[in-house]
DNA sequence: CCCTAATCGAGACGGTACGTCGTGTCTTTCG
DNA sequence: CGAAAGACACGACGTACCGTCTCGATTAGGG
């Protein structure tokens, strides 16, 4: 069970510590040039001179660039992504897709995890990391509205959790990721509708 | 008096048109490395020195690595994802699903593919590329059963026919691209047979 | 046949050869930049950028900066030691003591041999080659005087030659390297007068 | 080589004074690296660690490496070159430079005059500091023997002591640093003989 | 039947970024 | 307050690829 870390360890096991202020001038650096130059543009010497931060510093503290994205990702991200709780399973999913839809598309921390999962298919190291730091509690947050709905009895026990999400989910990331296609309000309601008319039957 | 060489000439250029050896080493070259060493083993100088050619003979042809990989990856895929024709519409799409499936995941033109995508969310022009030459094409191919029931009259006429095909294959990159995990035939047919109890439910 | 033939290939970088402009542009920013700023200046990269060549072409030609340096010296300081001949001993030796003298203490070209020396005394592997590459053929120069009286008949036949030579120059090169004291004419003229003093009386 | 390091209780800064022990260690690190890894591996932190020791501890106390290596260098020089005192000049002169030329050519400190000497050729000031720290002094012996000859009337009160010396040792620094040759005791007493010759006859 | 033009191999070139090493300064913690 | 520990900004190192640029050889077609 984890329980939420007061805040960043100021010491890392050495007599001393490294400099906050460094750490978020870098990761803040990151963020600003993907945004703004691409992946491309996110060079370790870019981020270093923006940041005004020695290249060392860096490579002290973290191994690769989409080790700084991830980073830089994972500061912004979790409150993006809070789940709703309304007490009804329509709404909450409805809303849900909506904003999970607004974050891969709008939101400036969608285009750093776009960018993630792109490298995640060139780097199956860097693919296993960024399950672990992210899309695993990630998966367990779309989870949630569904297993709320189980607890209360609104859907049956014995569903499969995980392939159902996956239904609900995954057409809004192959649109993103792989067609482009724009993914607005009615696709995402209808995915919930079908989603409802399928357990509701079964 | 003709003397006879033991390996053939190599070709050494024309006047007209470019040689068609080094484009097919080229291509090879630039998958063999892919699928080895991964994307980051494919650089244009590997690839010069694995296909025997000269970076000017391949800078004169492609403008990127992933132009060549992509003139790779369209040279082997299109066979692999013949869309079956059973005369019956689950069958068919359970065939087409499983197929997929395993292009995706097991073949090398599949592990081609999916650097693509990661690469086409690094940069937004290649990734209009890449819809232009494969991913419309594809998608074609992907609705191409439905349609046929359609045509049948198995399928109502009024069918949101790219909202469903999304339904269906959306889950299964969702998994291959993102969450990694296993893609079995169980959940495919699983995908089919919601599609098929939604259709013939409206 | 005539003579004029043109034979200054103007090479730009090609498979036939290196680029002479830049080798001279690498060599001249060398020998500039030791002049300069000292030998604390003289940089690879500073070399690179000074000389509007880029650092490969610099590192694919050289190994080290001591490396260029030595090239650069060897190209200028090859007619700056031109033994005379006047026909006698004595004021062969006294002009060629007072060249070899201006040459340490005044020259650009001395300058270099002084940062040479100096980088000899922490690197044997360089004292070799600096050796082989010049102090021999100057170790030639110093003995030419001396060897031409000998074959005059001026000078007994089994003088040793060497040992002789280093008691000439040798106080020159300990003035200018160690103790940093003047060596004016009065000091090399000496040194001749001591040694012909020497050579009569055996 | 360093000794083996019983497990003392370290001197951890105390409110009067350095640390002895961390001069001494420093001295004794820089010395040791100079010696079993060349001038190139003396570095601040190469020290630093060899010798147990903070940087700043270092920093705190001296400049430059070369600083600590001339510290080093003072220390154990001292004793090494006592001028000889037969009462009679020509022993005492071949005794004094058989003992220099060991003393350059076969003990530590030697190799860290030379890397030093070395240096001063680099950097100028560095050549002034060296001849007050010791080269002057070193002069002062190297006149010993001679002066106090003239002092006992074996040689004119007029003789021009630093000239005549610098003949004598002159061709010594001159194989040690310039040709690499060796120095034996046929050379070095042929100095002596010549200088004795030289003398005698003025 | 040579002449010409396109293409080939080879590889040097000016660059950008990499990841590492050493410098000298600074801050923190201990005794 | 000196010393150990070590993070920091800085600058240079030597390497890997990038994309461009000759060069000489090769080989059709057209003159």
């Amino acid at each position: 069970m984890k329980s939420d870390d007061v805040a960043a360890p100021r010491h890392r096991g050495n007599r001393h510590g490294r400099s906050e202020q460094a750490r978020l001038a870098v990761l803040e650096a990151a963020d600003d040039l993907l945004v703004e130059k691409g992946f491309a543009g996110v060079t370790v010497e870019a981020i270093a001179a923006s940041a005004g931060v020695a290249k060392q510093t860096i490579y002290r503290w973290w191994s690769t660039k989409t080790d700084i994205l991830l980073d830089a990702f994972l500061q912004d991200a979790a409150e993006d992504l809070v789940v709703p709780d309304h007490g009804d399973l329509g709404p909450d999913l409805r809303d849900y897709l909506r904003r999970l839809t607004h974050f891969l598309t709008r939101s400036d921390a969608g285009a750093v995890l776009r960018a993630l999962l792109g490298h995640a298919q060139h780097d199956p190291g860097f693919a296993a990391v960024l399950r672990t730091r992210f899309l695993d509690e990630q998966h367990d947050r779309d989870r949630l509205a569904i297993e709320r709905a189980v607890h209360r009895g609104q859907l049956p026990a014995d569903l499969d959790v995980a392939a159902e999400v996956d239904q609900l989910v995954g057409p809004i990331y192959y649109r993103v990721l792989v067609t482009g296609s724009p993914v607005d309000e009615q696709f995402t309601d209808r995915l919930v509708g079908t989603f409802l008319r399928r357990v509701d039957g079964s």
